[in-house]
DNA sequence: AGTAAGGCGGGCA
DNA sequence: GTGCCCGCCTTAC
């Protein structure tokens, strides 16, 4: 068991509580462990993601609608959420307002 | 122990 | 809508 630190637990944590066909902001993600301007810690934290099925790092995106990065490749990302009913264009979420998940 | 880099956010011109 | 700046938090070497 690799050292997970509290603040990446916690974001796995939320990402394994995203519904599919819906996604998240690292902005919002930040804001559900306290720390709303961490979005950049998010972002590490769901990079070094342990168990990538596991959690769906692929459902969260910028907080403009970009798709973001992605570890595997946006185009993966993109592939994955289009799977799941998630549109998107142009590298950014379809009604990405609706599809918003908000803990 | 200190430094560098990172899958960002928000504000302003 | 685009571009530029700074700020924020954490991890890893």
């Amino acid at each position: 068991m690799k050292t997970f630190t509290e603040f990446e637990q916690r974001i796995l944590v939320l990402l394994t509580m995203i519904p599919p066909g819906k996604v998240t902001t690292y902005g919002e993600l930040a804001r559900a462990v306290g720390r709303p301007k961490a979005a950049r810690a998010v972002g590490n934290a769901v990079n070094k993601n342990p168990d990538a099925p596991a959690v769906p790092c692929h459902r969260v995106v910028k907080s403009n609608g970009e798709i973001g990065g992605y570890a595997g490749g946006t185009a993966q990302k993109v592939k994955f959420l289009a799977k799941e009913g998630v549109v998107v264009e142009n590298g950014r979420v379809k009604d990405f307002k609706k599809i918003l998940f908000t803990f």
